[in-house]
DNA sequence: TTGTAGGCGTTATCAT
DNA sequence: ATGATAACGCCTACAA
C-alpha cells in the first residue's frame, strides 16, 4: 500500500552515477557537474518522480526551515492578521509556518516551545501577550535560551516575560493619545475597561490612560476602573457594571476592540445610546470596527505588518545573532462615530 | 555561538550505557529496561538537557507528525475557525499544524503541496474551495496521488477538483432552505450575489437558490444574478448594481457573509434601509453576523467542528486507508433582523 | 536485560 | 568532473 518514495540513491542508480553526483545536481549546489551527467540525473529524477526528503536534508543541514508562530487564538482577528503577515514572509523565503494556539496559558506555551525545540524550528514568533508574572517565567526563559543556544531565533510581538528581541506597537503611547483625544472632546469622566488581570498589554494601555488623565489633572475615580477580559462577553459584563454606577462617566475607553464591541452591545441593550449618552473607543482597529454601528473610534495597529516585521527579524537573527533589541512601532488614532464632544445632559 | 544540542549518544555515554538502551528509555518504548539503568539514563538526560530530535526520529520512523492545512487566507474568519478546529485536534494527538495560505491560486496550492510532500507531512487538509475547472487539475491530482501513495492522507473540506475524501457543509441544501425562507416571507423577486466565477462553493449555493426558486415556480430574472467575489468590496459593488436596477428585488441572498456585509454597507450608503427596503441574508454565520446592524439572517456553519472533523478524518485515514468518501454536514438557518416579510410599497 | 551494527535520505569531505 | 564514505540523530533487528 504505502510505497516509499524513491531516494536519491535510486536516482543515482537509474542515472548510472554516484549518489554524490546525483545529490550535487538535485541540491543545485555550485559544485561543477558536466552538462551531460546533469541531464542524465535530471532525467532519472523526472522519471522516478523523485522528491527530496526535507527531513533528511534538515537533519544533515542542522536547520529545518520551519518557522513557528505562537498566538493566543488563531481565530481571533487580531492574531489572525499577525499570523498572516508571518506566513507571508516565511513563504517568500522558503519557510513553512507552524501555527500554535496557546490560549495565553503558560503551560501550553511551554509545551509548544519544547515541541518546537524537538523539531529544531529555526524561528519562533511569540504573540498573545503573557502575564506580568507567572510561576513559569523561569521555565519559559530556560527553554528559550536553549533554543537560542542551538541557533534558533525567538522574537516576541507583545510584552512578555520571555526575554527576547521584541517588536511591539506603542501600547502606552496609543492609549495616551486616544485618552487625550477624549479629553480634547471635553470629556473629563472617562472609564477604562481593562483586560484580564496581570496581562501585560492591558497594563500598558492602562498606563497610557493614566498618564493622559494625570497630565490633564484629573483624578481617576476608582469606579472608573472596570475589569474586562479581552472578550466581548467581558465587555458586556463591564457594560452592566457601568450602568449600575451612581454617576455615569461620559466616555469609556476599552483596552481592546473586542471589549468595545461587547460594551456597545451591552450598553445599547440597557438603553444607552452611543455616542449620545456615552462616548466609546477601543484599541486595535479590527476589520469589524468600521462595520459596527456606530463605527468605532479606536487605535489602529498595523497587525499584518507587525507579523511581517517579526518574521523579517527572525530571518535577520538567523543570519547573524545580535543583542536583544526592542522596537516600538507607532500607531494611529482612527476617529469614527462612537465618540462625540462632551455635552451636559 | 550556536552550540549543537546533545544527542542520544551523549546521554548514553554519560549514563554509561549503550545508545540502544538510552534510546529505549528516551523513546518510552515498551522494551524492558531495568529500573536502575532507566534511572541512570533519565538522570543523564536531565543533566544534559537532552532534547530528542524529531527530525531524525521522523526520518527513521517514516512519518513526520506534521499536519498541514491549506486555506485561502487564514485571516478570513471563515478559514480561521476551520484552522482552529484542525489545530485543536492535531495538538491533542501530538501533531504540529502547518498553516498554508493559497489565496485560492492553484499554482500556490501546487507549490505548497509539493513542499509538504518534501517534508513528508502525514496529513493535509484542504479548504478554500477551488475552481470548477483549472489547467492545474491534473497537476494537483498527480501530486495528491503521490502523497497518498507514500502513506500520507489528504482531505478536502470544500468542493475541489482534487479527488480525496471530503467533508463539507451542505451548500446546496443550506442555500435552498434560506431561499425558501425568503419565499415563505412572501418575497418573490430575490436577487443572488455570487462569488468569483467558477468557484465551486458559489456555484453550489447558486444551485440551491435556483432549486428553491424553481420549486416555487418563479422564473429568475437575469438581472437578479449579480457577480461578487466573496469580499466586502465585491458586495459593495453588487450593491451599486442593485440600486441601478429599474425594478428593485425585495430581497437579496449573498453567497457568503462577507459579501452580505458589503451589501449592507453599500445599500445603506445609497439610502436603502435594511430590511424595510430590501431583505438581506448571507451564508456562513461569521461572528460578525450578529454584531452588525441589522443583525444578519444567514446559514450557520459549524466551522470549527468542520476543522475538527477534517483532522479526525486524517487521523483515521492514517490508521487505515479507506475508499474516498464524501460526508455532507447539515447546517441551520439563523433568522435575525436583516429579513422581514414582504410588503408592497 | 543489554549491546552491536545497519539504515532512514542527505550532504560534505576527501580521494581519484 | 566524478566517486566512495562518513556523518547528521535516531531506532531496531539481531546477538550476546
Amino acid at each position: 500500500m504505502a510505497t516509499p518514495l524513491p531516494s536519491i540513491v535510486a536516482v543515482a542508480k537509474k542515472a548510472g552515477v554516484s549518489v554524490a553526483t546525483a545529490s550535487r545536481v538535485m541540491s543545485s549546489s555550485t559544485y561543477p557537474v558536466s552538462e551531460a551527467t546533469r541531464e542524465k540525473v535530471l532525467q532519472a529524477a523526472q522519471e522516478l518522480h523523485y522528491t527530496p526528503n526535507s527531513l533528511a536534508r534538515s537533519l544533515k543541514a542542522q536547520h529545518s526551515k520551519l518557522l513557528a508562530v505562537l498566538v493566543g487564538d488563531n481565530a481571533d482577528p487580531y492574531f489572525a492578521q499577525v499570523a498572516r503577515g508571518v506566513e507571508e514572509i516565511a513563504n517568500e523565503h522558503g519557510y513553512l509556518t507552524i501555527m500554535c494556539n496557546t490560549e495565553r496559558d503558560p503551560i501550553r506555551e511551554r509545551t509548544y516551545l519544547n515541541t518546537l525545540q524537538d523539531y529544531r524550528a529555526d524561528g519562533i514568533i511569540i504573540t498573545g501577550s503573557g502575564y506580568n508574572h507567572t510561576d513559569y517565567t523561569d521555565d519559559l526563559n530556560a527553554i528559550v535560551q536553549k533554543i537560542q543556544q542551538r541557533g534558533g531565533a525567538v522574537v516576541t510581538l507583545s510584552p512578555h516575560v520571555i526575554q527576547a528581541p521584541s517588536i511591539q506597537t506603542d501600547n502606552v503611547g496609543g492609549a495616551r493619545e486616544i485618552t487625550a483625544y477624549l479629553l480634547s472632546l471635553g470629556h473629563r469622566s472617562i472609564a477604562f475597561v481593562s483586560g484580564p488581570e496581570d496581562v501585560t498589554v492591558s497594563d500598558q494601555r492602562q498606563q497610557g490612560y493614566q498618564q493622559a488623565m494625570e497630565a490633564a489633572g484629573i483624578a481617576i475615580h476608582p469606579t472608573w476602573l472596570i475589569q474586562g477580559d479581552f472578550t466581548q462577553s467581558g465587555g458586556e459584563r463591564a457594560a452592566y457594571q457601568l450602568t449600575q454606577l451612581a454617576e455615569r462617566p461620559s466616555a469609556v475607553f476599552a483596552c481592546n476592540d473586542e471589549t468595545a464591541f461587547g460594551l456597545m452591545n451591552g450598553l445599547q441593550q440597557q438603553g444607552w445610546r452611543i455616542p449620545q449618552d456615552i462616548s466609546l473607543c477601543g484599541f486595535g482597529d479590527l476589520p469589524m470596527a468600521k462595520m459596527v454601528v456606530p463605527s468605532l473610534t479606536t487605535v489602529h495597529i498595523a497587525l499584518r505588518e507587525l507579523g511581517q516585521k517579526g518574521a523579517q527579524k527572525i530571518l535577520a537573527l538567523l543570519k547573524e545573532p545580535q543583542e536583544p533589541t526592542e522596537e516600538i512601532l507607532p500607531n494611529t488614532i482612527i476617529k469614527r462615530n462612537s465618540t462625540i464632544p462632551f455635552t451636559e445632559h
